[in-house]
Parts: structure tokens; sequence; C-alpha cells
DNA sequence: GCGCGTGCTTGATCCATGTCAACGGGGCAG
DNA sequence: CTGCCCCGTTGACATGGATCAAGCACGCGC
């Protein structure tokens, strides 16, 4: 079992800031809403805050009242079992939701951790069905973002269950690139937030075999590495080798 | 490729039953509602059909309007990448929703196919959205139920991504046998429905490997196998494999 | 009742990835 | 500036599961 930092998880510093205003809305909860329903939203999410990296968001058996939006930074989600294996489950970054796992049982069940200095917004989810029975486009919007959380849950089935080891490190490049566009960075490079092990555990792979697949698409001339620091080169190489299969 | 059965891939004869009267109403969409409640959910699930073995329910790519119930039966889910491959992400039995991935991008993202002659209950999804907002009770049921779906993708996430073949298997029987308790059946003694070939896919494994599995398993003293017929032996036994992690 | 096909089992071998080990570099604490 | 620790890289070797191949059992159609 981890153990909790004294005084609790989570740093509580406050932010002032509004759904209205996020420069995220397009890609977060916010969407389709109009000006006075965003209005609405916003009374709703009254809680911002900061959560420093290496911080624990919410952990694994916690009683559950919110899901959680990242304002910004990134994070990942792992579930660990006794005997100390960890599965990562998944790693989010600005606009994208947490949580949703602990509305089954009222108590989450993995752990958020923050892997830089990032600041989310925390939606009291009572008010939020409150909310989305008055707001349809809010309610509709919501499910999707369920439904879409479980379609990428398939795609790591999919990756977990089929791949191969330099498949699946050539998808998990292009979704984090894909995803990195969608929010006007560049495509092409990134730093990683996470460690090999981190990926590996993501990616049911170990860490040694995360680093010597990396070594080999520099060597391709896919990417080139510097540690954390990525460079796509060769987007078309990298999709051709998902489908690489023996 | 599956093919198409001429005509249409499902079979239309409508069936005549209500969700009040049905008796998977404490393990389905149903749960906790009043009978005033059930029986506004009676008017909207109004059309049943039988899916025949080997049919599809719905297939990937085909626009979404309802999710379905299993009222009998046992279903697969699956997703084919272009070179063939196949993961089959779950197997569902009575009880059980389907077809919530196609939510988010109002297609289906996933093929849904009877395993065995099976009935389903269609619930046209705005119709849905419309009553949860009437009926708390129901809005919240299926939010939860959407919730578990992710919880138990994440439980399969870590099975694919930390567990051994012996321990995949382990935990698939105890899974199963744990929902047939929860039907009412024999927790012990079971008929699979699906072949090793689709048990591989699920657990990311080859049919040898499943089969070669089920024949340790046997030799331990664990279960009885022959072909699709299994008793378990040994719950404990199965469960302290489980941990058996080098 | 017989023959065929599909699915299952089992054996032999191979290979991708895990394991173990050594080393190197960068960043942070003092 | 120095030293330490964590993280990443790389090599050598081990192994679990995949692959290839053969044969068997059951269910179904004729």
């Amino acid at each position: 079992m981890p153990q909790r930092s004294p005084g609790g998880p989570i740093s509580l510093s406050v932010i002032k800031t509004a759904c209205s205003g996020c420069n995220l809305r397009e890609l977060c909860l916010p969407l389709g809403l109009s000006a006075e329903e965003l209005e609405r939203l916003d009374d709703l999410v009254s809680v911002r805050r900061r959560v420093k990296r290496g911080e624990h968001l919410y952990r694994s058996g916690t009683p559950f009242d919110s899901i959680f939006a990242i304002r910004s930074g990134f994070f990942k989600t792992d579930v660990l079992i006794e005997d100390g294996r960890e599965q990562v489950t998944g790693f989010q970054m600005a606009g994208e939701l947490l949580g949703l796992d602990g509305i089954s049982s009222e108590h989450h069940t993995c752990n958020a951790v923050a892997l830089e200095d990032s600041e989310i917004c925390a939606i009291p989810f009572a008010r939020l069905e409150v909310l989305s029975r008055e707001i349809h486009t809010l309610q509709h919007h919501f499910h999707k973002v369920m439904s879409r959380e479980i379609v990428r849950d398939h795609g790591v089935m999919m990756l977990l269950g089929t791949m191969r080891a330099e498949e699946r490190l050539a998808a998990f490049l292009l979704n984090l690139s894909q995803r990195f566009t969608a929010r006007g960075f560049s495509h092409a490079e990134f730093y990683l937030r996470m460690t090999r092990e981190e990926i590996g555990s993501y990616l049911g792979l170990k860490l040694e075999t995360v680093s010597r697949a990396f070594s080999r698409f520099q060597e391709e001339g896919y990417i080139a590495v510097q540690q954390k620091h990525i460079r796509i080169l060769d987007v078309a190489g990298l999709k051709a080798l998902m489908n690489h299969h023996r």
C-alpha cells in the first residue's frame, strides 16, 4: 500500500478560472454548450487546484465524489495488485477527464498521479448529474466522453493482446503525437513525461524492451530519441511498422 | 471475414416481454427503479429479438442508435484490424449491456456476435437519454453501468499487461464462475460457449497455449475439462495460482 | 451408420521478450 | 564543484509462449 503524505495527498491551492474562459473548452466537457449553459457549468466547477509532480490526485480505494478535468499538466493512472505488480492504465493530458472509473462503486479504483506540475478542475459528480438532466447537450456529451473511454480501452486491449513490442511502441508514439497535435503542440517533437518503466507498464513490456525499441527506431531513422526528448522523423515509417506482423 | 447471411445480419422475430416481468431486472438496467418507473422503461424497451448462434447483433462501422440488453444467451464482442488480427474485447451474458462503445462516434466500434441462440432487448439510446433525465435513479444507474465497463476494461488491461498465461486463464475461469453464480447457475460447473481460439484472443494467447493451460490445470487437479465442459474442483488453488508470479 | 470438418490436444522446435548485469549520463543536493 | 542516485542503454543469456505439425474426438449431414 502506498503511504499518504501527512496532511493529505494533494496540495490544495485554489486557482480562479472558469470554463467559459478556458482555452480547452473545445476539448473538454463544455464542448458544444451555449454561453448561457457554459455559465451554469462554471458554477459547478468551482474548485480548481494544483497537483505537483509526483503527487496523487486520488488513490485507489478512496471515496469518489468528483471527476476531474485536467487544465494543464500530465497524469498517469495505474492499478496495483498486492504482489506489487503495476499496470498503468493510461496517460492523460490537458482537456481529458479523470476519475470516471470511480462512479461504479463510489470509490476510486485506480491511482492518478501527476507526472508534471498540473492544474485540475474538480467537478462534483452529483451536481454534474443534476445539471446534465437540465442541459441535454451536456448530458449527451458526457455520455460520449464515457463511451470514448471505453473505445480507448478496447484499443489498448488490442495493443496488449495482439501487437508485438515495436508495434506497441509505434502505436504509443503515434497516439501521443496525435494528442499533442490536437492541443496545438508540435506533432513531431515532444518530451515524454513518463519513464521507460511507466511506458513499459502501459504497453505490457519491460523497460529494457522499451529502451531497445527506441534505439531500434532511431537506428532505422524513424525517430530521434535523447532521453525523454522525442522527435518523429518518419510518421509513415512508424505506421508501416504497425502492420509489420510477422 | 464472417459472411453476412442473406437478407441482413440479424433475425428479426420479435418477442413480447417487459422489463417489469423480467427476472433479470436486478442485474440489468432496471435496477433500483420503482414499479411506476419500471413501466416507463417498458415503453422504451419495445423491441426484443432473437439472434441465432453465429449471427451478428451489430457490426463495427454501422450506425449506432440503440444499446442492447441481453435477455438470454451469450455474446462475444471483438475488434478486427486490416491484417486480420482479431481481439475479443469481452464475453457478455444475460443481464449485461452491449453497444456502449457506439455512443462516442455514433457508430459501433466493434462486432457483437451471438455464441449461442440469444434474445436481446433493444434500447433506443436517444429515448434512454430522455428518460434518464426524468428518472434520476435510471440516470445514475446507467452511469454506473458505463463506469463498471471502464473498470472491467482496466482489469483486462491488468491481465494482458502483467499476467502470465496460466494466471490469465485462472482469472478468466474465476470471472466466468462468479458471473454464472450471480445468475443463479452453478459456480463450479459450466459450459464454455466460446472456442479455445476465442478465449486465446481475449486473453492475448494462442489457442494451443490455452489448451495446454487447461490440461495443466486438470493434471494439477484444479479443474476437470472435457472439451467445453468445465468443472472447477479447487477455487482456492486457482486463486493461489494467480499470485504465482515467478 | 459413416465420413467429413471443425475444434481440441499434444509434441518438437524456435524466437521474442524477459532477466540479470554492468555501465554511463544528467540533474539535484550539499 | 562534487558525488550520488535515478534513469536509461546495452550486452549476454534464459525462457515462456508462439509456431509448426500431426493426430484425435465429437457433432453434423447424408
